[in-house]
DNA sequence: CGCTTAGTTGAGTTCGTTCAACGACTGTGG
DNA sequence: CCACAGTCGTTGAACGAACTCAACTAAGCG
């Protein structure tokens, strides 16, 4: 376990920081490097010829950035800073040695990719089957939860990102995801406060969703 | 490599064939195995509460079935068999020895993990951004490439599926469901045979999914 | 032969979109 | 300091995509 912990060290290679709005990892690039996410809020997405773009999930600090990249090669999507970012910086080609000789780390990151997997499933469902409502109070939901499961000393959570963010997120016009949100609003489930969102009554929101929430789990170390 | 090979084959605890129309594993339980699919065709999917139902995948000889419920513990989604099939059941509390002991295979665990995520992040983009005529284009050109890469001796491809799945899958209702397909037939680029349907000109329907397909590539041997 | 499952089609309704305009706020340069 | 542009959020009205309801055909099977 302190083999493991010195070995993770070792694998850092520095750390590097983003500004709000900044592109880390740009679809079709050979990113040279794995990161984690240390501090701040990030999203994944993905783009069609014609614009459209699609949110496809949130970041948050322990989340591993470029996994798919460093796996396969070529990167699918492209991610992007929500907030001020902290990132860890690994070397991607020491990956193998990861796995080589420390199979419990190599597992932990099988563990992460399936818990990503997870959450996709759950976007899926919400896309596919969800009303515009629904949808809304599920995302919220689950990011408010998601933020909850890491903050320790119980802060006032502020979901940091805009309506066009909820709406390329829920497949949604910008019209009527405001029009959405301001009826979450108006059942007192949630408070908008420019660019950011509080979620008041997380218990309502889950129930609108039909959302049972995050199974509890214990994060690797990685 | 040999050593890999006959690791896999002491890993694999026996054969198991479902017919059409099983559920192999189900929401919420502890599935005692991790299943690879030898043949046939398979699909991933949830339910909300009142029945509502969203396919999250397709599942191909060579892909992995209950990997999440082995690296997490608890199934979150059901898979049930579109054709009959024929699976590889492994014991899935040695996955840890296959960690340990055989990094390479760790690694391809990892990759195929990852290879599964990029294929949801298609379709969330999909579900989020494509009109119903894209997405069913996007669809069934997906599974007729899908497939091709599996068909060594170029056989005509039947994909074994009802409307109701495409439905299921594009998150729309059975009616518009046909009526797209209808579309799509009409355009001469698909032809429906009941519980069945078979891929005419895969280039047009990636032309009007605006789709630029799977990337290329070699799969591990687990 | 009736029963079930899968697919088809039309008519009316609902949900979400597009278009358009406007208010509030922030930062920037004159 | 104010004028201005830019971003973000808000709202109404008209339109269109997709839904529900309902009826009907065709095929398969006891």
């Amino acid at each position: 376990m302190p083999e493991e912990l010195r070995f993770v060290s070792s694998f850092k290679t520095g750390e590097m920081v983003a500004e709000q709005g900044a592109v880390i990892l740009s679809e079709g690039t050979h990113s040279a490097h794995l990161y984690t996410l240390l501090s701040g809020w990030a999203f994944r997405f993905k783009t069609l010829a014609d614009g459209r773009r699609q949110i496809l999930n949130y970041i948050l600090p322990g989340d591993l950035v470029g996994l798919q990249g460093s796996v396969i090669g070529e990167m699918e999507h492209s991610v992007e800073a929500l907030s001020p970012l902290v990132l860890c910086v690994f070397q991607r080609d020491r990956l193998d040695e990861l796995f080589g000789g420390y199979p419990g780390l190599g597992f932990d990151v099988t563990w992460l990719a399936a818990q990503q997997e997870r959450m996709l499933d759950d976007h899926l469902l919400s896309l596919g089957r969800r009303t515009a409502l629904e949808r809304a109070a599920y995302l919220l939901s689950f990011l408010h939860q998601r933020s909850l499961a890491l903050n320790i000393r119980r802060e006032r959570i502020e979901i940091p990102l805009t309506q066009q963010h909820v709406a390329d997120t829920l497949g949604l016009s910008i019209v009527h995801t405001n029009k959405t949100l301001r009826k979450l609003a108006g059942l007192g489930l949630v408070r908008w406060l420019g660019r950011a969102c509080e979620v008041l009554d997380l218990d309502g929101l889950m129930k609108v969703a039909g959302w049972e929430g995050l199974s509890e789990r214990k994060r690797p170390l990685i």
